[in-house]
DNA sequence: GCCGTTTTCGGCCCGACTGTTTTCAGTCG
């Protein structure tokens, strides 16, 4: 089962939310806020713990304590009911609309009624939303366009969001009689960046007690099918699972069948035709004999087809059918390979774990090196400042003899102004071990300026990784305009790394993206961005888009040795 | 609501941008 962490943050984030729309103290909802946050990033879980080992989450006092704790014995919060009861769930929904903060959902509930994201797009086209005060011609037409945004990620969620699910669900069918193999298979396999539905995979011959388990799990929120061998349900964030139970003998053949891409099985199902086989779920077959030739595993299958094993985050017909013919499949990265991260932050700034604390989160994953990048002065939001900073790395030093196998790197992570200015003057740059520098407003700017901007971060010597270079949300925030073809270019020339952020809700750069960016000889560093302890695990999502945009470890600045790595940090 | 001490209250996430409000509220990172 997943921790309670999770569950407790969300409703500690409604919690806030709510009050933002009901409290006139901006205080209150962001002690929630905080509280959410550092419940998230907290390493223990809280199930089963007692109200005093509750209020060592640092952030959570007598009040938000006590709420945790009846959310951990009840499942519910009295107070967050009573919040909800006076104001309609799709009120908060508006708050996702960019633009919408909760004073304005709150006038467009109050004045006109307004209870949902579908009503206030009619609202608009009526013309109803017009005579608000605060809701002018820009303001109504920026709200549409983010409407538009949203709309387009419907029905999906990202990838972390699935992953979540989907472990949950394996976790509880895992244990039932009858249950062997047991997997998740289609989008989520193949780390697609968002998921639209989930679908699990289980090898057994007594399909009906899986099933009946399966759609009486308790975070089904509707049951859409219960057949003999499929069902399907309605999870939380109206997430999709299917369930599918096939006998052992053919998992490779469904695997292969329901992790698709659906291009990827049309190209391998007309290799099979074309040399008189047939593949479906069930197997490999002699077209004409019906004679079964592999099914059991999807190396068999692909071996009787003349292929070696293809990764599922290649399966994408992007070339991996022509590469694999031609013995030309790249040695993609892995998990293994990740030698550090170079993107981290404390509690210095926005992170909830101090720094001794990520150090040993770090070392505990065997890490050869970790760099330390919190915010830069320019955020102001952080009240970072030059002292501060010193003093963080005066204590990084001395942390190290703690950490023997592990370079401790102190960096920073800049912020690229609007005319392409760092925090800091090029001086002062040059003794961080290492910097990020990324876009963090701003976002507005046309093509030429944010391009002349970014590039003007990238040819700085001083600059050795650009942070999330999008800036793009998945689901939510779209890109800012910029003229990639000359961004990979100049980082291709530098040598300065492009990050590939593994946060599953940034995802940035994308795996289209790296394809592009990787032709221009550019090298990429896959970092988690980490805030807590708890996101360093979040690395498996930023190798596996590393993975579709067909990286290696050679590709990978964080694959390489401390060595190798040491010798392409100097100023060039 | 939390927290720390300048210690039981008062400060906390600051500053810029946007659109519209004729002087600034709301939103965002």
């Amino acid at each position: 089962m997943p921790r309670a962490n999770e569950a407790i943050e969300q409703a500690l984030l409604e919690f806030a939310d709510l009050l933002s729309i009901l409290s006139e103290d901006p205080f209150k909802p962001r002690a929630y806020e905080k509280a959410a946050r550092a419940v998230g990033g907290y390493p223990e879980d809280l199930t089963g713990k007692d109200l005093k080992e509750i209020l060592e989450v640092p952030g959570v006092g007598k009040s938000i304590g006590d709420k945790i704790h009846e959310f951990l014995t009840s499942g519910t919060i009295t107070e967050l009911e009573a919040l909800r009861a006076q104001i309609p769930g799709g009120v908060r929904d508006l708050m996702t609309v960019p633009g919408l903060g909760p004073k304005k959902a709150f006038a467009l509930h109050g004045e006109l009624g307004i209870g949902s994201v579908d009503d206030l797009a009619i609202a608009i086209g009526e013309g109803r939303v017009a005579g608000l005060k605060g809701f002018g011609p820009k303001t109504q037409e920026n709200i549409l366009r983010g409407i538009t945004q949203i709309a387009s990620a419907a029905g999906r969620v990202t990838l972390g969001v699935a992953m979540d699910a989907a472990k949950d669900v394996i976790a509880r069918l895992r244990d039932l009689p009858g249950v062997g193999k047991i997997a998740y298979a289609g989008s989520l396999r193949r780390m697609c960046e968002t998921i639209g539905d989930v679908d699990i995979l289980v090898a057994s011959r007594h399909a009906a007690p899986i099933m009946d388990g399966f759609v009486t799990h308790p975070a089904v929120t509707r049951v859409l099918g219960h057949g003999d061998t499929k069902s399907s349900v309605l999870v939380e964030h109206g997430l999709q699972v299917d369930l599918r139970v096939i006998p052992a003998q053919v998992w490779g053949a469904a695997m292969i069948y329901f992790t698709g891409s659906k291009a990827h099985n049309v190209r391998i199902r007309e290799m099979a035709v074309r040399v008189g086989l047939k593949l479906n779920e069930y197997g490999l077959f002699d077209a004409k004999t019906g004679e079964l030739l592999a099914a059991k595993t999807e190396e068999a299958v692909y071996a009787k087809l003349g292929l070696p094993f293809i990764e599922p985050t290649l399966r994408e017909d992007r070339g991996e059918v022509e590469a694999a013919l031609a013995g030309a499949l790249p040695d993609l990265i892995q998990e293994r390979d990740i030698r550090g991260d170079l993107h981290t932050h404390t509690d210095l700034t926005d992170g909830v774990a101090s720094l001794e604390e990520m150090l040993d989160a770090a070392a505990a994953r065997g890490y050869a090196y970790l760099a330390v990048t919190d915010h830069a002065p320019d955020l102001a939001m952080q009240r970072m400042t030059t002292e501060k900073i010193l003093d963080q790395r005066e204590r990084l030093r001395a942390l190290q003899p703690r950490h023997p196998a592990m370079k401790l790197l102190h960096g920073a992570e800049l912020n690229i102004g609007p005319e392409g200015e760092l925090d800091w003057p090029d001086e002062f740059l040059a003794g961080f071990d290492l910097t990020v520098a990324s876009v963090h407003s701003h976002f507005t700017q046309s093509r030429e300026e944010m391009t002349r901007r970014v590039l003007r971060a990238i040819e700085n010597p001083h600059v050795h990784i650009i942070g999330h270079l999008t800036t793009r949300k998945v689901g939510g925030r779209p890109p800012v305009d910029l003229d990639l073809e000359a961004v990979f270019e100049a980082a291709g020339r530098t040598g300065t790394a492009l990050e590939v952020n593994a946060h599953p809700d940034r995802l940035d750069l994308k795996d289209e993206h790296i394809l592009w960016a990787k032709r221009h000889g550019v090298r990429f560093a896959i970092d988690t961005d980490a805030h807590a302890t708890t996101h360093l695990d979040l690395m498996r999502f930023g190798v596996a888009t590393a993975q579709r945009g067909w990286l290696t470890k050679a590709d990978v600045i964080n694959a390489w040795p401390w060595s190798k790595l040491e010798r392409s940090l100097k100023p060039r």
